[in-house]
DNA sequence: AATAGTTTGCAACTTTGTTGCAAATGTTTT
DNA sequence: AAAACATTTGCAACAAAGTTGCAAACTATT
């Protein structure tokens, strides 16, 4: 497990290093979107604030996880699917966020209609992004 | 136009003021979504940051305005269509943002489609947010 | 026009995010 | 496996974004 974290690492030319591991693992280890915050906390504050900012940046440029547009405007990140690829995001899936727990899900296997947009209007990205109640706090 | 705005004001109970006036005045004369620094460069700082806030704030609790979750997770804010009252937001349009001006577009003549969630997911409000070139940047 | 209620602006503060740089760590070479 | 090189980290200082308390200014009410 701890070899399969060092492998996404290298494979995105990226010393393998103490938080980023830990960070990655974090994330392979949550089954919802994370925020700097749950970052910080469930490290236990051992990596610096900037190092979480630096390493969560790098992430997101090489692909390994993506932002998440939120209501709020909070700044949510998750997992990647494998199909990304730096500079290549396809994170055309819809995102559901629990108005009770405040737990964000990544619903991969859910994926984005046809928006007919008006002319003139071309379409890069699509971001759906539902708010509810979710599964465990019915 | 003005005495529009001032009623607007007065129907959700809120003191005629110079500020609110102003600041509603452009959203209305705006067809695009605005930041928080859009209303303060376009009221040429005549008013307090913190009243700009307040402002927003009290738009959006009365239904006036509403938030627009953003890639970039700046804080976008745009005119509520009609239907929308207090607590009872009602924007599941489209949004679109345009990589290349920054515009910001409330589709509210498109809606968002029905997306067929997991079970036990309940749906309250979905945000659809696409982003591309717009129609003045092709 | 006086009073009561609301809103504004200021100051101070908190939270969030950024940058430069030296020290520490990771990688590669011999 | 140690030296040399490259990358990353943590600190400090800063910048930007947002919040709160409170007195003064403004709106609304009588």
């Amino acid at each position: 497990m701890k070899s399969d974290i060092a492998e996404i690492l290298k494979r995105n030319q990226l010393s393998v290093t103490e938080s980023r591991t830990k960070i990655l693992e974090l994330f392979h280890e949550s089954n919802s979107a994370l925020a700097h915050a749950d970052i910080e906390s469930k490290t236990e504050e051992s990596y610096d604030r900037v190092t979480i900012y630096r390493t969560l940046q790098t992430f997101v440029e090489k692909g390994i996880i993506h932002t998440i547009p939120t209501a709020d405007n909070s700044v949510l990140y998750a997992l990647c699917k494998d199909e990304c690829t730096q500079g290549k995001h396809n994170d055309n899936h819809v995102h559901f966020i629990c108005d009770v727990c405040g737990t964000t899900y990544c619903l991969d296997h859910i994926s984005v209609p046809e928006i007919n947009l008006p002319k003139g209007f071309t379409p890069h990205r699509t971001d759906v992004v539902a708010s509810g109640i979710c599964k465990n706090c019915r």
